[in-house]
DNA sequence: AATGAATGAGCTTTCATTCAT
DNA sequence: AATGAATGAAAGCTCATTCAT
């Protein structure tokens, strides 16, 4: 499964953007050439322009549909959890387990897309805001709960997007660690510490892989 | 102060990589013309590939310049400490303050180059890669002394690293927190947390700016 | 008559073709410009890398094209005669003729796609060797035949492509003889000699041109 | 021996004239850089212009040095010789040694020196014009002193001068034959007999390699 | 005589975009 | 909706030549 969607397109448009995710990733965003994308999608500069007014909007268009989908299904996901913090820390396992499926995605969302100018940098953000909102989210509700004690949980959020990020982007560099949900138990117990919890004290469900 | 080096570079290879640095964190790193580098840097094309082999290279000299000067002046900064949690924590806030002074090295080294294909993206990790190092060998050494329990001190390291690149680009796209280095205090107990050390029992020395 | 096809072409990648024999017989292969031979074409540079991937792939098509249209031509030419001995003599005299009328053909072809490194040195053969081979293959008829005594035909070969080669050259840069097929009766006398046959009992057809 | 000179020269301008020669085999006359002629000649782009006022200018010097050079010794190698003949034959065994000993001096002269433009086209002309020359004036004497009957020795000359050059090139492209003198007999054979000459009457003089 | 950093016009090639069909 | 030839600005890079030392 390394389309965005996880299932073969069927239209153009939806192709488009399937290729684009590929030739992106293994090229880059600049690099990634609209010749190359329509190759691989099997149609035609027309019909790419038919379908995008340009490269950059195409690229926004990937970068909101891949971000969508992302924040929905981690929502999904973590529905059943009991309280925030189980919400939280079953989040995190759930991105590195999908991010482990669809390798291309996450180089794409967390690598490729930087620093090409600030229009895409300004659009870029939103995966780590949206990321950093519902963690943000989760902990004022532990805060108000009285599972955490009180503290700059945006700022604390700011810290859990960024450790998940930089683990994520070792494993695309680097491979390691293999599998990389290998690390969700010893990072979801520093990152409990980090808001004062003692990880020993924290059971979580019992979840499918 | 928007030069690597901090002041107006005299010889014309410096100048082109000072003019570099403010023309990738301007464009980024494919929008970055050498015809816009060499204007800025007062020379000419073929002065740039008298330098220079290539752009490529070029780049790749920046980044090492850049990161072993930040690296060196961390260590620099770092060495009346007297354990090695002072140290991290002084090593953290020392890059808070640097990135805050040279705004535009903090994007070119964090943000504009990477995701540009193999080449870049390997040569792109030393500054995470020995800042991690760093701090890895200050949490070993903490273990060692007994000042933290033993842990996986090179995910810790991550982490980190991680949530520091996260605050700073926060702070490179939107201008928070202004100053940057206001979220020191915040910061570091958030990560002393982290190894299970209590904020409140650790003193800082006193240190200038 | 300056074309290769000698007529005006009417799509764009003969267009092409079509100047680039001018522009390189005028200037020679390396100072011959794609934006001279885009402009004399009447088109534009992505049209040129639109139909050939270079400049240096683009030639060799048109070498290929050349010398390919010129050995069928002369095949044709002289498909009429007798002997092998007058099937040689015709295809000189048509040559002679036929470069005459494609003073630039001749430049190109014998002139200045000469020297620019072993590429296109190893493609530039065809031609001479094609005409080497035609000769080669008539001069062996003839032996077996008992028109001429047994020789070392493949020298001979070599011997009378040079010949050509040499006084068409002269013709190229000096002008002399005008007309160039003014030399045609001399040359087939001194050719003939050189294997043994007196010119004088030698009789040719009649023929056009 | 590669060099023109046939021995290390220690003067700077024979220096560069010597890496030239070598560069220019090479590459091809175009591709030879100034650049790599002078770190070849281990001098210095100053020194280049020192010396000569283009890379143009230089090139004729070099072109003009090795045409008289090698006329000066043919024309000493054929002196001893009886008759007209005898001298035009042993001028052409002489080429072909001392081509097959200075291949690179070969090259230059021969196939890389050609097609780049007139002005070098004009200046190109002097060996083969020369060598005619030569040729022609022995053909001349030839039929004064009725060694031959009467003929256009303009053209023979021609003719014989592309013999020489086609199967030289030949050599230099593809190896064969190995050793280049090795074709001599056969040549003369064939050459002597384009002028009505008998081989097998002429005897020629016992001559040191 | 010699050095080598600097120059800048020119090179081949790329690529997002357009448009007649 | 789709095609693909055509466009042209701009890219990275080369190289003969100059000049202060």
């Amino acid at each position: 499964m390394a389309t965005p969607s996880g299932v073969e397109a069927s239209n153009t448009r939806d192709r488009i953007l399937d290729a684009a995710v590929e030739v992106i990733a293994e090229r880059g965003y600049s690099a990634a050439g609209v010749q190359e994308i329509i190759d691989r999608a099997g149609t035609s500069k027309g019909s790419f322009y038919f379908h995008f007014p340009s490269k950059e909007t195409m690229t926004m268009a990937l970068l909101e549909q891949m971000s969508n989908r992302l924040i929905k299904r981690v929502q999904e996901a973590v529905q059943g959890e009991p309280t925030p913090l189980h919400r939280v820390a079953a989040g995190i396992e759930f991105l590195l387990a999908t991010f482990s499926r669809h390798r291309k995605v996450a180089q794409v969302l967390l690598v490729n897309l930087m620093g090409h100018g600030r229009t895409i940098d300004r659009r870029f953000l939103p995966i780590r805001e949206k990321l950093s909102e519902l963690i943000k989210g989760e902990l004022d509700a532990a805060v108000a709960q009285g599972q955490i004690e009180c503290q700059d949980t945006s700022l604390v959020a700011a810290v859990w997007v960024g450790a998940l990020h930089e683990v994520i982007m070792r494993w695309l560099l680097t491979g390691q660690p293999s599998p990389l949900s290998g690390v969700a138990p010893e990072l979801r117990s520093t990152l409990l510490r980090s808001v004062g919890v003692d990880p020993a004290m924290f059971q979580p469900l019992q979840r499918r892989a």
